[in-house]
DNA sequence: GTGTGTTTAGGAAAGG
DNA sequence: CCTTTCCTAAACACAC
């Protein structure tokens, strides 16, 4: 156990990236998005290495939230007064730590730029563009962005009926992408949920947009009690990163399951948070009604953009 | 001015 | 060794 002082670990670096960490607010929001302020407060919250420094660091994640294809960027409602967007996942980042560290990701999520009018100014509409056009082969990390598209949209395209092919189309593309293993960093009870779906959903709750009806039952019968961890963890965070490695053994044609649930197993005596502690394995299942809606869209959408290339192996 | 968001750039480190 | 990912710094724009 760590002990206050020199050989806690709230000296040390915690050692996960930036991306990590900023996965972990997100995930533990009920809404699946969190503003930048509140991604700084977890994290400050439970890890005292980033209590210092902060102009350092908060660059970096701003940085890191700008640049990495795997955040998006979600509007405030008007009653939602404050500063700047709210934060959430791409749909399909999928387990973006496969490899068991969450220092360094297994391959760097990345869309394929495309130039759209009516993408840039919406990230979510960009986000789902993106994903139709994604490339296969995320090369050089500066290579994929092009040009910024034109501010204007929104005036014919009607918002709702890109949210709805977003929701449906853009996450799974028929396949199955096990959800962003950060969950059991965060300790979410997921089961039977796919990562992708769900967040932008809430999403879309957020936004005042009415929700396809099968999709929000889903959210509703699925994830009833969206967690939340209730309070801020003592400064220790749980041991993993080079001690997991090994425990996953890829394979690229099984749809890239854990060979084991997530082993990222908190101290026991990190009692404070259950959601750092009573960890549910990362092992879940795509909801077969959700999974055929999307597969519907998505392969359709991704086939046409891309050829025949398939969005699983977007990850592998 | 401050906070937020975008972008470029360079270097360190990990991984193959 | 080479490539990819991560970290950091910094400039800049924009909104409040």
């Amino acid at each position: 156990m760590p002990r206050p002082g020199k050989n806690s670990y709230s000296d040390q670096k915690p050692p996960y990236s930036y991306i990590s960490l900023t996965a972990m607010a997100i995930q533990s929001s009920t809404e699946k998005m969190l503003p930048l302020s509140d991604i700084y407060k977890f994290i400050m919250d439970r890890f005292p290495y980033y209590r210092e420094n902060t102009q350092r660091w908060q660059n970096s994640l701003r940085h890191n939230l700008s640049f990495n294809d795997c955040f998006i960027k979600i509007p405030r409602r008007p009653d939602q007064p404050g500063k700047g967007s709210f934060w959430a996942l791409h749909p399909d980042c999928g387990d973006m730590f496969e490899n068991g560290s969450f220092l360094r990701r297994r391959k760097r999520f990345k869309l394929l730029r495309v130039e759209h009018s009516a993408c840039k100014s919406n990230p979510v509409l960009h986000s789902y563009h993106s994903h139709a056009q994604h490339a296969l082969h995320p090369s050089h990390h500066h290579s994929g962005k092009l040009g910024v598209g034109h501010p204007e949209y929104l005036g014919s395209m009607g918002r709702l009926s890109h949210f709805q092919s977003y929701t449906l189309g853009g996450g799974q593309s028929g396949s199955f992408k096990h959800p962003f293993a950060i969950e059991s960093l965060i300790g979410r009870d997921y089961k039977g949920v796919m990562a992708s779906g769900l967040p932008i959903a809430s999403v879309m709750h957020h936004l005042g947009y009415p929700m396809p009806a099968q999709l929000g039952s889903m959210v509703n019968s699925v994830w009833p009690h969206v967690g939340m961890l209730s309070e801020p963890v003592s400064s220790d965070y749980p041991p993993f990163n080079v001690a997991v490695k090994g425990l996953y053994h890829h394979h690229p044609g099984s749809q890239s399951m854990p060979a084991v649930p997530m082993p990222i197993k908190p101290t026991p005596t990190l009692g404070t948070v259950p959601s750092l502690t009573g960890m549910t394995p990362g092992v879940t299942q795509l909801c077969p009604r959700t999974a055929a809606l999307m597969e519907r869209d998505a392969t359709a959408l991704v086939e046409e953009k891309s050829g025949s290339l398939h969005p699983a192996l977007l990850q592998s």
